[in-house]
DNA sequence: TACATATGATCAT
DNA sequence: TGATCCTATGTAA
């Protein structure tokens, strides 16, 4: 489920098992032999998340700067999963294998990887490049919204569509930004550039509160606990999670008006015709 | 066995 | 706008 929530916390939970420790890595399927040759038995030195890319800091044996990333980003598909005992075969789709090498009573954590749209080997300069072809990313504390409202300002694009931009933020996927429009007011087929800047800011902030704790979560929950007469977030059933994605036909958890979706450039999106003012509804 | 589906992105036309 | 790539899963046939 790979989103920018998704990508961070595979970064956090996986440091703790890779950083600092020499690794194994092969490839089952054979699609990335050479790569996973080259990062055979060095060490994992640091893992990076920004927007959904992953970018894993390579070391030798004894821990000295290789210069080779392995760079990852799982797409639509991409899925990794991990275990801390005797892991099953891998599938046949999966493309990357890395197992930690521990002393000898210790099985080691290993992690499988299938489906990725993306799994390769790069430099430095090359992360810098795919880092600066990505808007600010708000589950980067450091991060400049500013950037986003620039983008949002000079944008003619449905506020729907340049969500979905990675250009313009980063880490958005299609769960977040239906659900961010309608805890917005807002009308999917707005112009860009037709918002405030406060709303524009709004959007980045609401941004921020949800991949924060879809980070923390795992999940992406966006209702807030009152609209479905709950007082916490905690182990809600599935229709109660969501206000819009994947909804259609569903009464509105705010004003009961059921939910409708269309699908501009092929990418699904639902909203509320009362809560968000939609002019197509 | 086949098909539909998925929280993504790129490239060709 | 449409085709294409990536893989696993659930449902239908």
């Amino acid at each position: 489920m790979p989103e920018g929530h998704t990508i961070h916390r595979h970064a956090r939970l996986q440091r703790r098992h890779l950083v600092g420790k020499r690794v194994a890595a092969w490839s089952p399927q054979g699609r990335f032999a050479d790569g996973a040759a080259r990062l055979d038995g060095g060490t994992v030195r640091d893992i990076r998340a920004v927007g959904k890319h992953l970018f894993y800091e390579w070391g030798t044996s004894d821990g000295t700067a290789t210069g080779e990333l392995l760079h990852i980003h799982l797409g639509l598909f991409g899925k990794f999963r991990t275990f801390v005992d005797e892991p099953p075969a891998p599938t046949e789709g999966t493309r990357l294998a890395l197992r930690t090498i521990e002393g000898e009573d210790a099985a080691g954590t290993t992690i499988y990887l299938a489906g990725a749209t993306v799994v390769d080997i790069v430099s430095p300069p090359e992360e810098e490049a795919i880092r600066g072809r990505l808007g600010p990313d708000p589950l980067d504390r450091k991060a400049d919204p500013s950037r986003f409202v620039a983008a949002m300002r000079r944008r003619r694009l449905p506020i729907g569509e340049a969500l979905l931009d990675q250009k313009a933020i980063s880490g958005i996927g299609n769960v977040y930004r239906a659900e961010m429009l309608f805890r917005a007011g807002l009308d999917p087929d707005t112009p860009a550039a037709d918002l405030t800047e406060d709303q524009v800011m709004g959007l980045w902030d609401d941004a921020v509160t949800l991949l924060r704790l879809g980070e923390k979560s795992g999940r992406i929950v966006t209702v807030e606990p009152a609209d479905v007469g709950r007082r916490s977030r905690g182990r809600l059933p599935r229709d109660e999670q969501r206000y819009v994605y994947k909804r259609h036909d569903r009464p509105c958890h705010r004003c009961g008006t059921p939910i409708v979706m269309w699908t501009p450039r092929s990418r699904t999106i639902w909203g509320c015709p009362t809560c968000q003012g939609l002019a197509r509804a």
